[in-house]
DNA sequence: CTGAAAGCGCTAACAC
DNA sequence: GTGTTAGCGCTTTCAG
């Protein structure tokens, strides 16, 4: 038997006592609301650090309905039949690190704790929906990591904030973050042009993913203004093993291509790899673009030449945009897009 | 202006009202507390289910103590000095997302909400550890990965309970779930002789974590019944970057290694990369042994044969354990072991 | 500018 | 068994 080394918490009247004031002007001070005489002000901030007083979240929260929390929802909610529902893959991708890290830190600097929750199975589904509709958090963080998630949607009607990550694959009235995808495509295109490439191919993402989708739209707009009419593609998992068999199936298609643009860096990898099966060396037969700049893309050989989502940046952004939506439950969706920016490497 | 979506949220007085008693038998109801006639019990289920009722966790916890959260804290509190403490950088490895994954579907099934914090920093230190002695969370599942941490302990002193991933690096009174790396270590060199290797080498994790330092001293342990007096090893970070570092430094020591063990898989896959670079074949002229079993095990080429750790299952015991400990403050700190196992692929 | 008092939604003694 | 009552710790009118 352990002994209980749970130490007594001040509370508000416990402060209250030392300053000599009353519960509701302590509460004042701390709150910073109102104002209060500066003598006073002082006497009860010696109180607090005197007695080492911290609010309880439960009792503030109970009167003013907002917890100091917000929701990191994955969801790896399936659009078609047969497909798996797995964000803990999500998490397997370093990427996902730099954006969650990026949440972390982010939410910290408002005092916001983030409680993740994985939106995996319908039951799963609900009980996201129903803890932000009882207001368990004040809002929500979403990452989506399938094409059309219904998710979005009920989360909105839920009647509190909600900011994506990725722009909603249907219209839906919530505030997102976004990467200029497209332009992120034509940066690689521009650059597979500028370096020569006459026979270019496209490894993407599902193409049911709004990034996906305009990542090798983008792709292709720019390599039409160089001439290149046709781009084949072959479309899979945002994972190694997909980037890998796409790769297998553009090079069947098109044994001489030399340059290739994949859809995230996770298949840049096994693009790479199934290059190199095939004998074709990276980047002198074959040049290789990849697209986040997540963590892997040093840690292939060569090195990976991608368009870099500033992913700790555009996390910042949207804790900020949940906060403010928070703090003025009136304001209206919004939107914030940033440019992606080509990180050159050894690929390409 | 978007309108407010909110709906008015019942509580147990509505549910009262409807069910025709008093708040206090829904509650009872609810909680499954005391006996309750079966007809009574009836029509306040019914109630329940006609107001969509679900209880407030606000209210609830100020009078029960108990928040139905838990911290999940990451530590990367720095040892030594120009250390970089990046807990950040611990999310970019895949292991880890195995890890949190686990915690959070085992949570789930205790009804246990994960709140995400980073130790990154002195303040967050302090944060953490308020934030459990405040009773914001029930109790913390803590992962460290940095040698001497002094968190474990500080947390343990908040008087509430902890439960952690590997074993604490000094001794705490602290529960913990850990694999028997050591045996680890063992299995690695056993697959390692028995291929006919005769130049063992070790690319170790850093020497100040217990766990790497318990896979090393198992390879060595091992090797030595086998007659190799002598292995020598390379230390670096956990990181790919460290694993092909720490290989560069055992070739230039020993360039006719034949058989490597890595203290993680992301060293293991820089171990491969700086093989290649040094013109020698894997698994032909080396072979290679990784730690961890995470999703990167097979992205690279060779896949790896490494030294599996049921990551699932550790997360969901230390959220048992913890579940446990909240539930009943009085138990003594237990500690779970698992055992490795070796899963074979091509890289030895 | 400050204090008194009410009450957020819930559980837990304590009566009946 | 079930209802009544008293708070948990905090914010917030409302007086003064």
């Amino acid at each position: 038997m352990t002994e209980d080394l749970r130490q007594p918490v001040p509370t508000l009247e416990d402060v209250a006592r030392v300053a000599g004031v009353s519960r509701a002007t302590v509460s004042r001070v701390i709150n910073g609301k109102r104002k209060v005489a500066a003598a006073v002000q002082e006497t009860v901030l010696a109180a607090v650090a005197e007695t080492g007083y911290v609010p309880n979240r439960a009792a503030r929260s109970l009167v003013t309905r907002r917890t100091g929390m917000a929701a990191v929802v994955v969801s790896g909610s399936a659009a078609g039949p047969g497909e798996e529902a797995d964000p803990s893959r999500a998490l397997s991708d370093p990427f996902f690190g730099r954006v969650v890290g990026g949440f972390v830190r982010a939410l910290r600097r408002h005092d916001v704790h983030p409680v993740l929750l994985f939106a995996d199975t319908p039951e799963a589904e609900d009980q996201a929906v129903n803890y932000l509709r009882l207001g368990n958090v004040d809002g929500t963080l979403l990452v989506s990591t399938h094409g059309d998630d219904p998710l979005p949607g009920r989360l909105v009607e839920a009647g509190r904030p909600v900011v994506m990550f990725s722009r909603p694959a249907r219209p839906v009235p919530v505030s997102y973050v976004d990467l200029a995808n497209s332009d992120g495509g034509r940066l690689a295109a521009e650059h597979l042009v500028a370096r020569g490439c006459t026979s270019l191919g496209l490894v993407s993402g599902p193409l049911d993913v709004p990034a996906a989708r305009d990542r090798a739209d983008g792709f292709r707009d720019r390599a039409a203004r160089h001439g290149h009419a046709y781009v084949p593609g072959a479309a899979d998992d945002f994972t190694f093993a997909g980037g890998e068999a796409a790769t297998e199936r553009l090079l069947a298609e098109v044994p001489g291509i030399d340059g290739v643009f994949a859809g995230n860096d996770l298949m840049a990898q096994g693009a790479l790899h199934a290059l190199r099966t095939h004998g074709r060396r990276v980047p002198d037969d074959v040049a290789v673009v990849g697209f986040d700049d997540s963590p892997v893309a040093t840690q292939t050989r060569p090195h990976l030449t991608t368009v870099r989502q500033p992913a700790e940046e555009m996390a910042a952004t949207m804790a900020d945009l949940l906060v403010e939506r928070i703090e003025d439950p009136g304001l209206p969706p919004r939107s914030v897009v940033f440019d992606p920016e080509l990180v050159l490497r050894d690929s390409a």
